[in-house]
DNA sequence: CTGATATCTTACGTTAACGTCAACTATCAA
DNA sequence: TTGATAGTTGACGTTAACGTAAGATATCAG
């Protein structure tokens, strides 16, 4: 599921206790290409995750929660990060420094946008937030004229 | 649908384009209890709404989409806030100026709560932001290491 | 090897939040 | 008064995101 997994020593009941959500979700996202199904498994045989896979896994519910993106939404962002690293691959030279070098840029920029979307989300909150807070104002001020001051 | 209406001369159609949904989800929500239907109309008459109307679908439709509330939770909001509002009621003493205190000390208690939900969501998406921050950090290091410095 | 337990696959079931359609009807400009 | 237009009620349809159940199988402690 990952092409950097280190152990591989957990299997789903465990992984969905520790994320918090259940065996079937994960199925499901797998199902969808959301976690992009480990290779050498045959039919029937359990599934295995490394730490990695709960970190993304992790990652996709947050977005799913914190950002209210669909599930395909969710598709869409993991495929595009596929696709660019297809496009490493084919750039494949050595496994050199220059490539590793590439890896992290990519990366760096696949954290960059997630930010972007959070920070997004922070702004349209912040502003909501305002309002609510205007509001509060105006309404203390009232209660102020009507408790202390004189004026109905 | 709103005690202190005033104008009530827009048709569902305009609200639903104005808030930017459609005549079926006012309905929807009228149905959930989230609207207050007003009483003066009978069956088949077109309904009516004000600028306060608006203003509360509005807000119904943030707290949905910023907060990912569902309807059965803003359903419980509007509920708790319709028991203070007839709580205040049976204190209905006359309609003087402690009357009108009790209704803006409610009003404030109502946007205080809602100002709460809107805190919460904005320090979990602070941390979210945090981590991917930390997360851009680590990487723009190796990154830097790659280029500039030596250690593969 | 042998249970005990967790997983696997397949397939149908469920729920929230509307969408859509049909047959009427209210509103309003001309 | 008369259409044109938008709205009304009632009912069934749809979709995303899983839930659940059944029968078979893989894993692992003892």
């Amino acid at each position: 599921m990952n092409a950097t997994a280190g152990e591989r020593t957990l299997r789903i009941g465990e992984v969905a206790e520790r994320v918090g959500v259940t065996p079937r979700t994960i199925r499901y996202y797998e199902e969808l290409g959301l976690l992009g199904s480990a290779p050498g498994r045959a039919k029937g045989e359990h599934r295995l995750y490394g730490e990695t896979d709960v970190a993304r896994l992790r990652e996709l519910i947050r977005l799913r929660d914190l950002l209210g993106l669909s599930l395909e939404e969710l598709v869409g962002l993991v495929e595009a990060e596929e696709a660019r690293a297809a496009l490493r691959d084919r750039w494949h030279d050595s496994r050199s420094d220059a490539e590793r070098l590439r890896i992290v840029e990519e990366a760096i920029e696949h954290v960059e946008r997630q930010l972007e979307l959070v920070r997004a989300r922070q702004r349209t909150l912040a502003e909501f937030a305002g309002e609510l807070e205007d509001k509060l104002r105006r309404l203390r001020r009232r209660r102020h004229e009507l408790a202390g001051g004189k004026r109905g």
